[in-house]
RNA sequence: GCGCCCGUAGCUCAGUUGGAUAGAGCAGCGGACUUCUAAUCCGCAGGUCCCAGGUUCGAAUCCUGGCGGGCGCACCA
């Protein structure tokens, strides 16, 4: 325990029994006072045989103490010596100091995990510091496609590891619903309006208005707004001009575009605690008073950008513009503010609202955002230095595209014939915990392959049912136990009290080695916001239980439940409840349902 | 042309943010089913970490320059 009475981490705790007896050499005067120990690390080395933890101590304050490695090694050695958990220390390759620890260490940290529950790995890392976590923001157009999902669960799982982490997390979704994107579909909606009247209306105003619209968003989604459109409005806004039927349009389509997409965001668990209107940030002024931030500052200038070169567009003409000057920031050019017609480029908006973030206290942000918009980091990037006068931080993460195929083969897609593949659609064929965890089995910023037939597959290489399938088969052997053993005696809180240290064989303790990794992966992927990486130790975790399994098929002398001596079996239920609840606690951050078994 | 991302076993990808002899799965070969679900496991084989320099005790990882692939590039979001 630390002062704040939160349980420290194995790792930390001998990191700190390290830092102390840095201290204690320096207390001796044998090492320098103030040398920086940041950089010094306790973690399991990557080969096992070396034990269960070194540390490059040495080999990072070799230097500023002006030692040699290996000296400065054994000084280390001498006092960590001292430490009783620590059983047997050697000094190893350039100054490694390796530790094996006392098998003890192990019981106890099972016996923490069975008591935490899935609470386990939960961190003060972040120090409850506030982050914004920004993604989907798709438009709200239409139903969500597969690339959303993607940003969607990437998002969403991205928050539950920041939040386990120790931060304190806000998910929010930006509503693009003030650009020409949200006209566009307006215009479609009065369409199906004119439609959903039917005799009402001559069919030359319906065949004049789509001569003289180049129409967008025709897909059949809009037919029930268009009706409801009818419903609320009869024939009121036929002839009109559109200056006058468009407010009314947009906002209901824009509303029913929103419940569908909250729709298809739910079918996927994904809940939101912030919805941002960029009209709102409009209606409030809050994007004049964002340039006339900017302009105070003199990042705002009327000048002239030089066309991209090797690819000219066919319209390219040179004209004055209103700038950012994104360049004192770190972008390549400066942006444009204003579009030729004075009105204000998308950016303007985004820049209003990533200071709104500021201001509402999110120094830190992270938006999750799709393939297409992989040039814009820079530029936002810039912006939020530039409102933030660099206080702010923002990370994108892009997510590359995914890949529909099913057996190995595309899945063709195309709006125009209506074989689009929509989210829902993915989400109603192969459930919601299969898209989730698929979805995080790559980092966001490689190609993901969905295969339908794989995901679905029961085998090995399916990473969804084999970590699934570990848990379901630690259950199984809590139901047969159960046959055994009273219930009462089979409860988490129970099995931390069994005698533990009946785990003895090297398998076993190897699987609460690879348990007590579980919180300092929480904080290296929190660090690095790469929830992907959950999924890899999932899959590791997962096998290395089943390994375990398999030898109880070998040797029956392992298996978990011994009738001939039930201590023994508790200690090792112990052991397999743990395992379920590490897997447990990891699928939670996905918002994935471990399951009880797998018929 | 510029910017961003990627390049690791035949294939698909990890690699603990600079650590020790670079790891999984699939495919290939050889083994383990009177079971707590063998839907799994064990073993073998498989590598110029794209190339060339540099930084240092130490580089797949950081820097520079190339090569190859993807995406983007005023007035769409």
């Amino acid at each position: 325990m630390d002062a704040s009475g939160e349980t420290m981490s194995l790792f930390k705790r001998f990191r700190e029994e390290v830092l102390g007896s840095i201290q204690a050499l320096q207390a001796e005067g044998r090492l320098p006072a103030g040398v920086d120990t940041a950089r010094v690390t306790v973690e399991p080395p990557r080969e096992a045989s070396h034990g269960d933890m070194t540390t490059n101590a040495a080999m990072v304050l070799a230097s500023p103490a002006g030692m040699k490695p290996r000296d400065l090694a054994g000084l280390i050695k001498i006092r960590l010596e001292e430490v009783g958990a620590i059983r047997e220390i050697e000094i190893a390759g350039p100054g490694f100091i390796n530790m094996r620890l006392d098998g003890s260490v192990w019981h106890e940290e099972l016996a923490e995990i069975l008591r935490t529950g899935t609470a386990y790995g939960d961190s003060d890392g972040g120090k409850g510091e506030v982050v914004n976590v920004e993604f989907v923001s798709a438009n709200p157009t239409g139903p969500l496609h597969v690339g959303h999902g993607r940003g969607a669960v990437v998002g969403d799982a991205l928050a539950s590891l920041l939040a386990k982490a120790g931060y304190k997390v806000s998910r929010e979704y930006y509503v693009n619903d003030a650009g020409a994107q949200v006209e566009k579909l307006a215009y479609a909606a009065y369409w199906r309006y004119l439609e959903a009247l039917g005799d009402d209306v001559a069919p030359d105003v319906i065949d004049g208005f789509l001569h003289d619209t180049d129409l967008e968003y025709r897909g059949d989604y809009l037919v029930p707004v268009g009706e409801r459109l009818a419903r609320e409005h009869g024939t009121d806004l036929v002839g009109q001009a559109v200056d006058d039927w468009l407010p009314a349009v947009r906002a209901v389509v824009v509303d029913a575009m929103m419940d569908l997409v909250r729709e298809d965001l739910s079918a996927l668990g994904v809940e939101f605690d912030c919805f941002t209107s960029e009209r709102q940030l409009v209606d409030d002024g809050k994007v004049d008073d964002a340039l006339a931030f900017l302009e105070e500052r003199g990042l705002v200038y009327t000048g002239v950008l030089d066309p991209p070169k090797g690819k000219v567009p066919e319209d390219w003409e040179s004209r004055p513009q209103t700038l950012f000057r994104a360049t004192e920031f770190g972008d390549d050019v400066d942006r444009p503010l204003k579009k030729s017609d004075g009105s204000w480029t998308y950016f303007s908006p985004d820049i209003a609202y990533h200071r709104d973030k500021f201001e509402r206290g999110f120094k830190l942000m992270i938006n999750v955002w799709g393939a297409d918009h992989g040039g814009y980091v820079k530029r936002m990037q810039a912006a939020v230095k530039a409102m933030t006068d660099g206080e702010g931080d923002l990370d994108v993460k892009v997510c590359r595209l995914v890949n529909l195929l099913d057996g190995g083969k595309p899945v063709k897609m195309s709006k125009r014939a209506g074989t689009f593949v929509t989210l829902s659609e993915v989400i109603d064929q192969v459930g919601k915990d299969v898209v989730r965890f698929i979805m995080l089995t790559r980092t966001n910023d490689k190609t993901l392959d969905f295969d339908f037939a794989k995901v679905t597959e029961k085998t090995r290489d399916n990473p969804v049912f084999y970590v699934q399938y570990a848990h379901a088969r630690a259950r199984s052997v809590m139901r047969h136990a159960a046959e055994i053993i009273s219930p009462a005696d089979l409860t988490p809180e129970a099995l931390a009290t069994a005698t533990l240290d009946r785990l003895t064989d090297s398998a076993e303790l190897d699987l609460i080695r690879g348990m007590a990794n579980w919180p300092r992966l929480v904080e290296t992927a929190a660090e690095a916001h790469e929830p992907h990486r959950v999924a890899y130790y999932l899959n590791d975790l997962a096998a290395q239980f089943h390994a375990l399994w398999n030898k109880g098929n070998d040797d029956a002398s392992l298996r978990f439940i011994r009738e001939d001596d039930l201590p023994l079996s508790a200690a090792r239920l112990a052991l397999v409840q743990g395992m379920a609840t590490v897997i447990a606690s990891g699928l939670k951050v996905f918002g994935v349902m471990p399951v009880e078994e797998m018929r």
